[in-house]
RNA sequence: CGGGGCGUAGCACAGUGGUAGUGCGCUCGGUUCGGGACCGAGAGGCCGCAGGUUCAAUCCCUGUCGCCCCGACCA
């Protein structure tokens, strides 16, 4: 894509009301607009990551057996009566109609699924089953904060399993856990699992994934020897004692969390009546988890966990554009236009592999501006084409990540890229 | 929801009881051209909103709305 058609622009200036790190190089570099507290607009840049996150989401949920659906967000009042959320979740968006009838603008989907479930599901053979979706979701959070962390409206992959025995249901809730492990992972995080409270949802223990960085909400007390990690919520150990896995001492840190894994048990199933006829033709009882991972907000930790101070450094897996090309002109007109004819070339090749390219082009911007905009967007990877990368035999070749630049031949920059983005 | 801070040009900010300023950005002209250049000219404001005090309010008072931060809360 070439920079002078992306109608976003970026800023120079520090936005004076977003104090959270996410929320400051999101803004300064376009990737969203704030629209009220706790509220945002995706723009294209910021969409590209959302979007990529997304797809290893759905990839990971779709291997773990997950058929991808999409709920109501707008949810009739009846159901959340039924299973006595209706006054108790302090964060639901009531919504009056013109008629006096009442809605629930849906924070989480329990009360939609377990009855759509129900409606199909009639034997044992039905199950088990794990149906999930990705859908914008609304909480009336009495304080939004830290940028795109902890809004009012965010985008959320629910997933909700329906098991016949308890040990099918556990032996599921922990192939869950890899495929977190493994999303966070591929989405270049390394998150922890952390045991937790299970809030409204279930008595039980929770299960968190949090990613471990200054600007994170949660206080955990965690092992850097090993994965232990808790949520000081509920901790049964504190720092400096020593851990219960490895015997290494435990530290103090903060987390945020990405993703939240919960055992129902039969919280949502016996609100809604609902079970299946076994083997022995009696009645069974069905066992329910549901696993959360916030999408909006994982693009938030991936820039608190990996920026400088002089933008975003984005992953390889989730950049909006893995390759950010620029073209510098040159005194010379005819040697500017052969400049930006080698770009485009370079472009189209890049295209054609599959491999997404922001070439800024733009005529009447200096060097130094269009260096400060590639660092700020953060792609992996910087390539310059001028008189300077010409002379010394192609392109430039700067690793976001990394300090120097050096030289590649035009013949062989394809294929270094192919590699390097392997 | 409790506490604190802030609302003035697109953005960041100054300022004064007497009709509004700086920097960046933007437009035009020129000089520049590898880390956010420079010169000149120009456009751009319900000083968040409402009420009050006053001859006069962007400024003082009251209320209200909005945003940020701390706390509480957090499926």
């Amino acid at each position: 894509m070439r920079y002078s058609q992306l109608f976003t622009k970026t800023s120079k200036t520090v936005p004076s009301d977003a104090e959270s790190v996410n929320a400051r190089l999101l803004t300064q570099a376009g990737f969203v607009d704030q629209v009220m507290a706790g509220v945002y607009s995706w723009l294209p840049l910021g969409l590209r990551t959302l979007r990529k996150v997304e797809t290893i989401v759905r990839e990971e949920m779709n291997r773990l057996g997950g058929q991808e659906l999409l709920l109501t967000a707008l949810q009739p009042k009846e159901n959340w009566m039924k299973t006595e959320r209706w006054d108790s979740v302090d964060v639901l968006f009531k919504i009056p109609s013109q008629t006096g009838k009442e809605y629930a603008l849906g924070p989480t989907a329990e009360d939609i699924v377990t009855p759509l479930v129900q409606s199909f599901v009639r034997s044992y053979k039905d199950l088990p089953l794990a149906v999930y979706q990705i859908q914008t979701k609304f909480r009336d959070e009495l304080r939004a904060k830290s940028g795109v962390l902890r809004g009012r409206e965010f985008l959320m992959k629910d997933m909700y399993s329906f098991h016949t025995s308890r040990e099918d249901f556990e032996a599921f809730y922990e192939k869950a856990k890899i495929a977190y492990l493994a999303t966070f992972a591929r989405c270049g995080l390394n998150a922890k699992v952390t045991e937790s409270s299970g809030g409204a949802f279930s008595k039980k223990i929770s299960h968190e994934f949090q990613v471990e960085t200054p600007a994170g909400e949660d206080a955990l007390v965690l092992c850097r020897g090993c994965s232990f990690a808790q949520n000081t919520e509920i901790a049964t150990t504190k720092e400096g004692d020593a851990c219960p896995t490895c015997g290494a001492v435990l530290v103090a840190s903060k987390g945020i969390e990405v993703g939240n894994i919960f055992d129902l048990s039969d919280r949502f199933t016996k609100a809604f009546g609902f079970s299946v006829a076994g083997p022995d033709g009696e009645k069974q009882e069905i066992f329910m988890g549901c696993y959360g991972i916030g999408l909006t907000r994982l693009v938030g930790a991936i820039v608190e966990a990996s920026h400088d101070e002089r933008g975003i450094v984005w992953p390889k897996t989730v950049a909006p554009f893995q390759v950010h090309l620029i073209s510098l002109s040159s005194k010379d007109s005819a040697l500017t236009a052969d400049i930006l004819a080698k770009a485009d070339a370079l472009d189209r090749t890049l295209a054609a592999v599959g491999i997404e390219t922001l070439h800024d082009d733009r005529a009447d911007v200096r060097a130094g501006e269009k260096f400060a905009d590639a660092d700020l967007i953060g792609a992996p990877l910087r390539l310059v084409i001028s008189e300077k990368s010409l002379a010394a035999g192609g392109v430039e070749w700067k690793e976001r990540s990394g300090t120097d630049a050096k030289s590649v031949g035009m013949d062989a920059v394809v294929d270094e890229v192919k590699t390097f983005l392997a």
